[in-house]
RNA sequence: GGGCGCGUAGCUCAGCGGUAGAGCACUCGCCUUACAAGCGAGGGGUCGCAGGUUCGACACCUGCCGCGCCCACCA
């Protein structure tokens, strides 16, 4: 771009719109490949899920991003900054689901002449797997191009040239290659095992997609006869057929001489044991619990650890099976069976309470509470526990070492702020198993496998087919493996491509290699990887953060990068946090359009890494009064036709401007090199505001050349300075008003110019003392409070003002008498050593 | 139950061993030729509570109280 003058009258109106262009054209933000590992600075950009929809704490957490990306840029280094979209898994196909109206019914072949209904009709209408995939992918491109346009309107600094997506070929690639080799070194393998398991979406999930909700449930006290009977509590009588064993502390003196001997279940009749074990607590319920398959997870801890019996009654759609399990076999325990078989938990429970009210095995009627039960974090039933087989990454949750090593790592990474590393050391020391990945569902990384049919028609998991990763990505259910033909594909004797899709955070926590060009581009990985910088959320710590780094340990033995940012949430004004269902969410679109991006980048950049940051109007508009200041200022500075060198810096007042400047320089790079932005923008803006209240008030005058041509030029020389110095101090923080102020009088970008130096500002403060401004300005605000007290005009003329003070203090001012008078219209001025603060008397 | 963070002016927050800070809001003024979407001045806080360390504590230690978040095997 070429050098302007300075426009009559600046505004902010349109600033958006003209320097993305300009910045796009011109290249700004490009990233050059040719840079060594020791000139980039690299960032692994948090690619959010598009299928959800845009949010403020979006623009602050990129914004946060930004910051770091435009400063590193400024001191010198190749910025690497993907954008990446994550629009796999689950988010996209509920979305796509709600917009078209339809569901993916992998049965059903493919339609090429498929198109969606117009409208979404009453019932979804189900489609095949790939046309469903095809659908995901449509409207995931139009919400990335949401997506985008936003990013840009707020000016990050990425490369927009190079986006990547969660479900493209070269990450379906990278992610299944990365599985691959996970389990050629036996760190990813499968298991049937019991698993948390979401009704609605009849898939398995994993520990970390777990949330507690609070439920209304009630405890039923149910007899178990025997020799002796014995009374339980539970919240789940329905799982009654379910039982295999009771269960007392084995310190519990109430049940110590139970244990050995069996009681029959109510209404069922089945023989079941009474055990002992270390996690059954005498202080709840009845102090001796009943074992049921599955009602929860220590369910599971006590069935695998005393090796009991399974008695699944709940299938994959969380509904009770049509035939009894093993042990229910008489008539009537078969009949009791047959009056829940089928039906949904609650109903099944309804049912129960009543067969064992009939019974007279209910001890009492059902106490009432209100307790924890798990959920799906995107489900809306609980979990429910299925026994399934499932792949697994070993994540440190069963084996020591790892779980060492990976704690190792957690203290190894940098972490801004620091106190979030005890987040990922407590997730870390609280896994309790390996990561499930395999998810039943459709849009997502397929697992890179088939697997042999035997000549009987069953499949041999454990004898899984790899595909040549030469290959990759494949889709096992349409590819064919290695030396088999089409045609064997669901015959005996022929193959069958594994049905399930990958965790999308298992495709998320390859960010660094997918977007690094791991394999794919191994020259460009070299180049970036490991990693300087992960930004995001610390929500996401036990899962993005957690898993990243897992995988690169994995593969690489490293961190994948050297220091993670976590921005903070944004809640509403009234500090709950925004959510559509509370109806509090501010889209950026508003906000973007009401204040401008340099004002909404303003709010954000106030905000300390970690810290929750309310939404408020009135940090916005502080900022859109800062850009607005900026432009009238450069407008004022630029208006002496003030340039860098118009002459030597000589006098005093100008050469302790520089030297305050020289000190916010060191403070406010300092704080940027340690990811405290905020502090670096106090500083400067603190500066900035007494730059423009106190400094250019104090030397206007000189400056407009009313005392000599020298005495002007230095203060126009240091005006320019400090402008050009504050310019690029906020343009972090205000790409757009420092670019254009920038674009008035100087050549290029400034976001591609270097950050200042203390150093060379301090060489141009010479003996400059910065104490010797603010005693000015704190004896030029006598005069004005004077002013002010006899509701004078600031334009009032003094006839006299007598500053007293310290004389370390005094002769600072003296340096600065002439400026002081011109500011503040004194007629005598005169100096007294005495007072133990500075303060001026005036006479009106 | 365990962990982490926070509690400073009406609001949003900074400060962090040496006499309480900013912005907003509020009050009183000012058309002052960069800016009235501006400028000047002012009022306002026993820094959650209680102990302790110290010459000195808003800051450090201990214990409480309150708020928020994370985690937990929640019959």
């Amino acid at each position: 771009m070429t050098s302007r003058s300075v426009p009559d009258k600046p505004t902010l109106e349109g600033l958006e719109e003209r320097w993305s262009a300009v910045w796009e054209e011109q290249g700004t933000y490009r990233f050059d490949r040719s840079k060594t590992r020791e000139q980039i600075y690299s960032i692994d950009t948090p690619p959010p899920t598009v299928s959800g929809s845009l949010h403020v704490g979006h623009v602050f957490s990129f914004t946060h991003t930004d910051l770091v990306a435009r400063f590193w840029r400024m001191r010198g280094k190749e910025v690497f900054y993907p954008i990446g979209w994550d629009d796999n898994g689950l988010a996209t196909e509920r979305r796509v689901q709600n917009y078209f109206g339809v569901r993916c019914d992998p049965t059903l072949p493919y339609d090429p002449d498929f198109t969606p209904p117009e409208t979404p009709g009453k019932h979804e209408m189900p489609i095949g797997r790939q046309n469903f995939v095809e659908l995901c992918e449509r409207l995931t491109a139009e919400d990335e191009q949401v997506f985008e346009a936003m990013f840009r309107q707020i000016g990050l600094s990425a490369d927009f040239g190079m986006i990547y997506t969660t479900i493209h070929a070269e990450s379906r690639a990278a992610s299944q290659r990365a599985f691959l080799h996970n389990l050629a070194r036996g760190e990813a393998y499968q298991a049937e095992a019991p698993t948390l398991w979401d009704v609605t979406f009849r898939t398995a999930v994993a520990q970390a997609e777990l949330e507690d909700r609070d439920r209304p449930g009630a405890y039923h006290r149910i007899r178990f006869p025997g020799q002796e009977p014995v009374c339980i509590e539970t919240t789940r009588p329905e799982l009654l057929p379910a039982c295999v064993a009771l269960v007392a502390h084995p310190g519990d003196e109430r049940y110590q001489p139970l244990f050995g001997s069996s009681v029959r279940t109510p209404i069922f009749g089945v023989e079941i044991p009474i055990v002992a074990h270390r996690l059954a607590d005498p202080t709840k319920g009845t102090g001796i619990a009943m074992i049921c398959t599955f009602g929860d997870t220590t369910d599971v801890t006590w069935w695998r650890e005393l090796r009991l019996p399974t008695r699944a009654v709940l299938g994959f759609d969380g509904r009770f099976v049509s035939e009894p399990p093993p042990g229910i076999d008489t008539t009537s325990a078969r009949a009791a069976y047959a009056k829940i078989a089928g039906a949904t938990v609650h109903t099944g429970q309804q049912r129960m309470v009543e067969m064992l009210r009939e019974s007279g095995d209910l001890e009492s009627e059902p106490k009432p509470i209100i307790h924890p039960v798990k959920f799906y974090e995107r489900g809306e039933k609980p979990l429910e526990i299925v026994s399934t087989r499932q792949w697994y990454l070993r994540n440190g949750g069963r084996d020591l070492p790892l779980r060492e090593r990976l704690l190792e790592r957690g203290r190894e990474l940098r972490w801004h702020p620091e106190f979030m590393r005890a987040r990922y050391e407590n997730w870390v020391r609280g896994l309790t198993g390996d990561w499930l990945i395999s998810r039943q569902r459709f849009f997502g990384v397929a697992f890179p496998l088939w697997y042999p049919v035997d000549t009987d028609g069953n499949p041999l998991w454990d004898q899984p087919i790899r595909p040549d990763e030469a290959a990759l990505p494949i889709d096992p259910s349409s590819d064919t493996p290695p030396r088999f033909s089409a045609e064997k594909r669901g015959v005996p004797g022929g193959f069958i491509g594994d049905p399930d899709v990958m965790d999308t955070w298992a495709t998320s926590s390859l960010t660094p290699q997918i977007a690094g060009g791991w394999v794919r581009d191994e020259d460009l990985f070299a180049r970036v990887f490991p990693m300087d910088l992960r930004p995001q959320g610390h929500d996401i710590i036990r899962t993005w953060l957690f898993s990243t780094v897992m995988r690169s340990n994995a593969e690489f033995d490293c961190l994948p990068w050297s220091d993670v940012a976590l921005s903070g949430w944004i809640l509403d004004p009234d500090r709950k946090k925004m959510s559509k269902s509370k109806g509090n969410v501010v889209t950026p679109a508003d906000v973007l359009e009401q204040y401008g991006s340099d004002a909404v980048r303003y709010w954000s950049a106030r905000a300390r890494l970690g810290t929750d940051a309310a939404f408020d109007p009135g940090q916005l508009k502080i900022g859109r009064r800062l850009a607005i200041k900026l432009l009238n200022v450069g407008n004022f500075v630029l208006g002496f036709g003030a340039t860098e060198d118009a002459g030597a810096i000589t006098e005093p007042l100008d050469r302790a401007l520089l030297a305050g400047l020289a000190a916010v320089i060191a403070e406010a790079t300092s704080a940027f090199e340690a990811y405290q932005h905020s502090r670096a923008l106090e500083v400067t803006e603190t500066f900035f505001w007494a730059f423009c209240d106190d400094y250019l008030e104090l030397v206007k005058e000189r400056a407009y050349g009313g005392r000599g041509t020298a005495q002007a030029a230095s203060a126009r020389t240091a005006l320019a300075t400090a402008l050009s110095v504050l310019l690029r101090l906020f343009a972090p923080v205000l790409p757009f008003v420092t670019e254009e102020v920038w674009s008035w009088w100087q050549e290029g970008s400034v976001h591609r110019t270097a950050w200042p130096a203390d150093d060379e500002v301090r060489a141009l403060a010479g003996d400059g003392d910065a104490e010797a401004l603010r005693a000015t300005s704190i004896a030029l605000s006598g005069v004005r409070k004077a002013k002010s007290d006899a509701k004078l005009s600031m334009r009032t003329d003094v006839a006299s003002v007598v500053v007293r003070g310290p004389q370390r203090l005094i002769d600072l001012v003296q340096l600065a008498a002439p400026d002081l008078r011109a500011a503040g219209r004194v007629g005598e001025l005169t100096f007294a050593n005495g007072a133990e603060e500075l303060r001026v008397d005036v006479t009106l």
